[in-house]
DNA sequence: TATGAATGAGGGTTCATTCAT
DNA sequence: TATGAATGAACCCTCATTCAT
């Protein structure tokens, strides 16, 4: 398996830098090699082509972003707590790894329609997370149970993505982290007045 | 006003089908030119270079876009009428030019931070219009009073796009204004059960 | 005869002007229409294409600068008299036109072979007028009989065009025409001590 | 350094022989790497651009053709003996190289006056060969004494130039190095029948 | 495994010239 | 004569990928 070798990571983690650090289109595969301290072929030892990097960067980074939102969200009580959890998580992992947040918010979404899917694959099991805790609210009788599940996932992942991309945007200047329970009461509760 | 030259419209139309049947990267000046049915050179004569287009391309798109769900929010009579309004004249907009739909939920998405920060520009009356409605709501007692308003603005549009995103993503093969209602339902009650 | 024609002459005199100012390579046939106050394509109902502009303004010029010349060396009573008068002339009307010394020292020497082929027939008149100088001294018995008047006139012309050329590239910052009686010295003296 | 890798030079060498055959204007970059046997890439792993492979040719060759007179001149025994060797020395290396002499005295005249300003810090220690050649004369009293160096070079300078440029533009048909000696003549003599 | 020199395809832009009015 | 909008050929340079060592 090429992912234990060391170079493997290093490559990796040299792309995310000089994709943060360039942006995506003055990311040449020299630089990161450079970065990664080999040689250009090198690269090609480990990595089928310059997509195959970005992919994997994309997979890596995220592999690790889901699992821990996924362990975090395991040992919570209901499905309210969860999604709490699952909000802070997010914008807590990538409040505190910039360079991850512009790599994943800005830049890989320049790439083309073909990469985009395949991000889009690795991002399916956190979608999957969402939907079992929708599920499981409308089960404990806290969400309605007339919900359309995928369009709610949207709402929920459309939500997070759009403050983080503005957050970033924004050059990261101030605390999203502490949006979370706004934005979780925005969700649960929506814009209405509380009907008594 | 070069606007009023029929090749300025017709280079704009020309440019909206090439990407949205090549991608944004494949999508050569000379191409734009020849679905134009003009010289590589006159490009030229209407734009100051590829960008310009492509800035151009979603300044007219999206300003009649914009104009639509301004002028068709104008007489609702409450705050709730016309954000269901405007998610309807979202999705339909996008959902009756498919073109226009894949152009900007996916290909202008891939230019460079540069650009996209001139199409954020275009988009910001937009942004107005979703902050004006959730005041007049607020003003007339529908929508909570504590609500953070760029949170609930980065909750709707980040909804919308998500939605739109996906619709176009599995290829528009569902009945995207359809969801309307629901979104609205969505925005507007949570996914809380009411509290009685 | 076209020359008769105002705009024949005031073509040529922008193109000096745009040549001057902007150097050869960034005279487009545009800037000198515009300069001259005609449209693009007016131009070509003077000049058969661009290279066409550029000889015929050397073609003027110089012709205007070798009849000067030609005029007063006439009357002169020596070769010695007449040399000094050519060299005076030659510096002074060229200190007198700045754009004129920069077009023909600099500027339209990057043309190409053939053009300055062109240019090099109607220097010929200038040529043959330091010839005939030569010829004259030779037989007025001031000059030596074995000169080798080809390689004269070149060591004539020669010294003055490099003189020129090196008081256009200084900026013209010194007194050029206060070198002619210096360099006449130089040619009729050359360097070495006069033997008793 | 690169001056010693083999392209180097591969590519200085068909540079030369481009621009010769091709002129100055019609020297493409892909026509050089061709002419080199290397693809159009490689040229820029040599070069910063095709400006700079232009300067290199007249670095790399001028300089060889200054150390040849510098070297040349050196051990000669006066400043008269010294100022024939260099005329003769800058004829023979020109007629030596009928490649070269194209080059330097018609094509390269072609390039812009930013390009000209650095082939001109490549002749200055030509430049100061000749002043230290006329100071020397002096010294020795051979030379007079009153002589306006500067002008003194731009004659030197100017009427070796002017000679070679007429043999190139008469296609380099007669004898050039067989005028070195007249050319010396009247540089040291000057016009005038000498006075006894 | 690792290297890095070499490859060569690909595209935005300029501008001299034309021609319908 | 005069216009100026339209034309389209021409070229430098970058960079992902290969392969001999």
């Amino acid at each position: 398996m090429k992912k234990n070798k060391p170079k493997y990571m290093q490559i990796i983690e040299a792309a995310v830098e000089v994709i943060a650090e360039n942006g995506y289109h003055a990311s040449q595969v020299s630089k990161i090699a450079k970065k990664a301290g080999v040689a250009d072929g090198t690269i090609y030892l480990y990595f089928k082509n310059k997509e195959d990097i970005l992919v994997s960067v994309f997979n890596e980074k995220m592999g690790q972003f889901i699992d821990q939102i996924v362990y975090s969200t395991s040992d919570r009580q209901d499905a309210n707590e969860k999604l709490l959890t699952l909000i802070t998580m997010h914008f807590r992992q990538l409040a505190s790894d910039h360079h991850l947040a512009v790599v994943t918010q800005l830049e890989l979404r320049q790439s083309n329609k073909q990469l985009r899917m395949k991000i889009n694959e690795v991002l399916k099991p956190y979608l999957v997370v969402i939907d079992n805790i929708i599920r499981e609210g409308i089960k404990e009788g806290i969400f309605r149970d007339d919900l359309n599940i995928p369009l709610v996932r949207q709402m929920i992942f459309g939500t997070l993505d759009e403050t983080v991309t503005n957050w970033v945007m924004k050059d990261q200047k101030y605390d999203l982290v502490g949006q979370s329970p706004d934005v979780h009461a925005l969700i649960t509760n929506g814009l209405s007045v509380k009907k008594r």
